[in-house]
DNA sequence: ATTACTAGTAGACGAGTAA
DNA sequence: TTTACTCGTCTACTAGTAA
């Protein structure tokens, strides 16, 4: 997003626009950018055409709201903001050994993905993912690292089924290296799904219910496969 | 500051030169924030004009690093956005009370310091102010209110001595009415100084050591006297 | 490779003003 | 009062190029 339209909305949103409507006009609108009301005025329109903000255009005065999509971006450079001042290189996440749908591991085992793994992370992963079900207090992290480049490993297509893109993390259990990987078309979720070159809930001697952290790294990219995680 | 210059010292913090140099050509800048090698070579200049940044311009690279003043630049943003996401219109934080050094109240009972309290805050304090030691936890929410604007105390002289600007926020302790007020030039400090209409400790029936905890309200402005906290 | 100049251009802005 | 058009100016950018 231009910069100068995340300076609008922040200032909007300091206003209140983000969960209700507002009542701002185009001269006190701009006031609080430090430009014309003309500006402020073109500023609007160009927010509403890129469906930032949403607008009810009374007779005496306009009311603004902050669209969903103006919301989360917002959100992205609020995190960009997060890595750099609460969590530099790295989040930890605690969470319970809980039992998937055995989807992931399915998935994962799809040579394409292998392959992929194998190049981008160094490893193949043993097939299965262990899953852990992140704790309440650090929901807020899950969102960093959403708004944080990963490895891209590409989809693919196979007797007819699709496989989508799918972002991994470098990461590690109690030393051991290994990968959270995130469907990148998923929606929110609790569930941290990990691959590692080893069957983890042996090697570790976890179980179902059991707490257990995972360090997770957001700062091991090479440049090209840069992209965003979940939509 | 100009939002050209945040946008790229922002990225040049995701790179890692908020504590250390970091070797970065003009072409890779201008990679990271959309723009040609020239025009990202001419964003450090300025930004090197600004105090922003520092250089060590080496024969085969420049190598940059972030000043004070220009991560100072960036928690002012950081901190709109944790107002916009974490905290809308109010801090909690807890503490403990201690016995200060009795200066705040020598101060705060200055004739023109209290007229100006009785117009913007709709009382005129008690002599003395409570002193709060906030908690370790709650401490980066101080920073918070230092860069959110509150209602500017306009200082003045007196028998040849000189009282600075103070800057007061809206505050509750259990529901009574009360102010927290801040020296405008004071450094950084983790003692809280309320003031109240009434005497805080009697009211309260509150001594050294108890815990207690303050509402501070972050949105009470009218709009001519907004001013930032401490410097 | 670098960094950073100059020149030309596109676009962002404010003044004036209409509705 | 509002919002938002047109138009002239000026700034911010890129391309070309020097060092």
């Amino acid at each position: 997003m231009d910069e100068k339209f995340s300076f609008a909305l922040r200032k909007i949103a300091l206003l209140g626009g983000i969960n209700n409507y507002i009542a701002v006009s185009s001269r006190e609108l701009g006031v609080v950018l430090g430009m014309s009301q003309q500006s402020a005025s073109k500023r609007i329109l160009e927010l509403l055409d890129e469906k930032y903000l949403v607008r009810d255009l009374g007779a005496r005065k306009q009311r603004i709201k902050i669209t969903d999509s103006g919301v989360e971006e917002l959100k992205k450079e609020y995190n960009e903001y997060r890595r750099i001042f609460e969590l530099t290189d790295h989040v930890a996440i605690h969470g319970k050994v809980v039992t998937g749908m055995g989807e992931g591991g399915y998935y994962i085992t799809q040579k394409p993905y292998m392959d992929q793994f194998q190049s981008l992370l160094g490893f193949r992963p043993f097939e299965g993912t262990l899953n852990i079900k992140v704790s309440k207090e650090d929901l807020g992290k899950l969102e960093v690292i959403r708004y944080t480049p990963g490895h891209l490993i590409e989809g693919f297509e196979k007797d007819g089924r699709t496989f989508g893109n799918v972002v991994a993390y470098k990461a590690k259990i109690q030393n051991l290296e290994c990968a959270l990987v995130i469907p990148q078309r998923s929606h929110y979720s609790d569930i941290l799904e990990i691959v590692c070159k080893f069957h983890l809930r042996r090697t570790l001697s976890i179980n179902d219910g059991d707490e257990i952290g995972v360090i997770i790294d957001l700062s091991s990219l090479s440049s090209e496969d840069q992209i965003s995680g979940m939509t």
